[in-house]
DNA sequence: GCCAAAGTGTAGCCTATACTACACTTCATG
DNA sequence: CATGAAGTGTAGTATAGGCTACACTTTGGC
């Protein structure tokens, strides 16, 4: 990955190297793209949040119970863990729990409130709650900035 | 992959073994273990999509076209063919182009109303025309059918 | 203070998604 | 109708994300 294109704060020029072979539709080639760029991040933000969550209420973030909540098998949880330090956005240490650095906690609290604000927009737009929360697992990896800003001005029109 | 839970019809049970060791926290973990496996069909999706798009306009899909239309070099993209020829969503013979079955038809049918579901509903709430494209692109695949219902009323109820 | 259970870490394997590099067809053009 | 360019296919490689199996560390209960 490499890259700093986390959620807005100190993002960078364009990700990878634009494939060799694509002169033309640039348009729907480089929407695609940055569909797939996405996704490997998503992941990242998932941990964070919950890593964040768990240093939050029960006061530690061992791999075992992120591998629960998240329903992957500890080995899993482990490896994204390293990962997750690879990136700078976490540190642990053998047998001794995980905690976020800055950036970690920065990225964790900007996930937080996109899901809530994708959360709080589906169900301004009727989707019952547990559709909503299931659904913005997912959706939230994928809304940008301007769209984040739309949401949010929606929901304030509405709860006047 | 070989489950049917590509868009509604035809869907089986859960699609893979839950993992050994989640007894605790099982809603959570359900919830991402969706989002993970949505991850798997979005880009036969896109490819499926695509094709009927490709077929309906020019007449013929061929290898090279999507993947320029897809921003992915050749190779990649004759893999993935291979993938929805192996799901049985597409035909294909060497040098002859690519051509979607029964199911592969009724699956790009499916995903493109899906499509223009979510980018109304984006444009409705306020965001703007590319960023509502540029986004659907990557939400659509994590819209669930509950969603997409109560976009649909909340659609047709705006209009009026 | 020992020892088993719980948690942690590592190794090895798998699939999906990409890529580059190379070889082979097809087909248009001279 | 020969030939070269465009398109196609295959092989080999890499990374992310998942798994199981096995080994090691901690720690709680006796």
């Amino acid at each position: 990955m490499d890259d700093k294109t986390i959620l807005s704060p100190g993002r960078a020029g364009p990700p990878a190297a634009p494939a060799p072979d694509l002169p033309a539709e640039p348009t729907q080639a480089l929407r695609f793209g940055k569909t797939r760029t996405a996704q490997s991040t998503a992941l990242l933000e998932d941990y964070a949040e919950l890593i964040a969550d768990l240093l939050a209420t029960g006061g530690e973030a061992r791999p075992t119970d992120i591998a629960r909540r998240l329903g992957v098998s500890h080995a899993t949880a482990i490896k994204t863990i390293t990962r997750l330090k690879r990136e700078g956005l976490a540190t642990a240490r053998p047998y001794r729990g995980v905690f976020l650095t800055e950036a970690g906690e920065s990225l964790a609290a900007r996930v937080k409130l996109r899901h809530r604000l994708v959360v709080d927009l589906l169900l301004a737009v009727g989707v019952p709650g547990e559709a909503a929360e299931q659904d913005a697992e997912g959706i939230e990896h994928y809304v940008s900035d301007a769209t984040l800003t739309a949401f949010s001005a929606f929901l304030k029109i509405r709860r006047r």
